[in-house]
DNA sequence: AGTACATTTCGTTATGCGGCGAAATGACGA
DNA sequence: TCGTCATTTCGCCGCATAACGAAATGTACT
């Protein structure tokens, strides 16, 4: 129960589940994400590590950068399956076609550029 | 979006997903929600309405009392999905073990009686 | 009509959480 | 070693929400 209500609390706040939508394509570093999201640096980590502590998504480091991503080895557990239904719920949304889009040109500039821009 | 986020902040409290669980095996008086629960009865009622406002459960008047259930109609929209997916995560749950056998009295037991025990 | 009673609504209180900025952490490059 | 910079942690504020009791609502029975 408390596994699962760690997933559904993760997935109860917009801005995480943008995030977990936005890491669907491939992993993506901090900075990209708050670049994504117009949010705080520090609001964005927090959100991160309550995704990352339901299990919804891993991290791994390179150099300066930490880089998010969905689990590699999923098996059909309880948060890889809300992952699916919520990827699917939202489908049709607009708020996160409007995030892919914006996706697209933050994936194609250079991270270190992007960093700077803050 | 905001239909999807009714969903998962109603799933994302441990008593509104033990009512939504307790409701698999059919419908269930406020009143025997109560006597499962242990909570008040508004509070149990506010917890209804949110459940029934993110269409987890609709609701049956009869007479005095009010009954809930799992939608009947159900396709296979988010809602029923998220339900699905609650009840295979919780399969295992001791919480919900332990109402399941509480629910089995509550369930025989006559719910002019019980309400009455308040 | 009036009473009894199941349920809901309202008002209040305490706790939780999202947001930010500032300081701490940790890694790279000079 | 020292500075720079990406990220995280910490402390704070404002707002949402879970809990309760009291009052309101609506139905059945006399």
């Amino acid at each position: 129960m408390k596994a699962y209500l760690a997933i559904t609390k993760a997935l109860s706040d917009p801005n995480r589940v943008r995030m977990l939508c936005a890491l669907r394509d491939g992993e993506l570093c901090v900075c990209q994400l708050i670049e994504l999201l117009g949010l705080a640096p520090s609001t964005v980590s927090k959100h991160l590590s309550v995704l990352n502590h339901a299990e919804l998504i891993e991290s791994r480091k390179e150099g300066r950068w930490v880089y998010y991503r969905l689990p590699r080895k999923r098996g059909l557990d309880v948060a890889a399956r809300m992952t699916n239904e919520t990827f699917r719920a939202l489908a049709d949304s607009n708020a996160i076609s409007a995030d892919d889009r914006r996706l697209k040109a933050i994936r194609e500039a250079n991270v270190e550029e992007l960093c700077r821009k803050t």
